[in-house]
DNA sequence: ATAATTGCAAATTGTTTGCCCAGGG
DNA sequence: CCCTGGGCAAACAATTTGCAATTAT
């Protein structure tokens, strides 16, 4: 379950932000996305509704709604460029199939209760947190890099 | 525990690199860097060792020590440049102190295992993983390190 | 009306590459 | 000596910004 259409538009709109078509544009890609896309695949999928939006457009748009807390960055691959989500109601972390690149959502309460405990442990109050887990199908027998 | 500036340069070696004056003061940094540092970092305390040393050849000996496995890259911080760390002997995860920046390395068994555990239930093999903790401190903030 | 927003292109930033010379094994 | 590798500057790629024209409320 992740945020509506209707919650981020009421977002901007709150923050005094204009409703334009290519911003609309941008949070229905935004809003409907189950894949973590990229800067790329937002401005072309974003193109499909709204031709001719500028690709700085839909920069600016996903960075204001990254300050506004509506969206996450990403970091899953090294040296390639940041992917988006609309921030989940309920927390999940992500698991990163390496054959496919499909990224798989999932969440493991034991490992949130240990995360806040060893943050304690240290002195500190857990703020937020990032776990991604890279892994390859089991039946094929791959890579040991 | 990390690997020392010999394993390090033995690494160079063995790939057939030859070990120049700009190569050892990189390695050198490296092998006594304590706070995961990014490239401008290394590349002004290497030119403490070696004046004169290029951004490119730092660029190039950070980059062919990671593709030969012996160096880390890290994204702790959105939209950052990327942190670098010598590849542990013993596997640890980060903690880091929104409040200084403050990287503090932990491990917690319990954790790992259940991480091979949820990959198991979604039919993977876990290869790897990527744990932050973001945290604040709690009252007074305790040494660590 | 009027303040926010767009598209474009130019500017930045971070990183890589080509080239020709220098130094390590 | 040969070949890797260094410095420099130009090339690149991703992202940001300035600005005049445009649009939402």
């Amino acid at each position: 379950m992740r945020a509506s259409l209707e919650s981020l538009q009421d977002m901007c709109l709150k923050a005094g932000h204009t409703l334009t078509l290519q911003r609309r544009a941008v949070l229905e890609v935004l809003a409907e996305a189950r894949d973590h896309p990229d800067i790329e695949t937002i401005y072309a999928r974003a193109t499909r509704i709204m031709p001719g939006i500028g690709k700085a457009t839909v920069y600016r748009c996903v960075n204001r709604l990254v300050e506004l807390g509506g969206l996450q960055q990403h970091n899953f691959h090294d040296g390639e460029s940041p992917r988006y989500e609309v921030v989940p109601v309920e927390h999940h972390d992500h698991l990163v199939n390496m054959q496919t690149g499909e990224i798989i959502e999932f969440c493991e309460p034991a490992i949130e209760r240990l995360q806040v405990e060893v943050a304690q442990r240290y002195g500190f109050r857990l703020v937020d947190h990032r776990l991604v887990l890279y892994v390859t199908p089991l039946q094929n027998a791959p890579d040991t890099q």
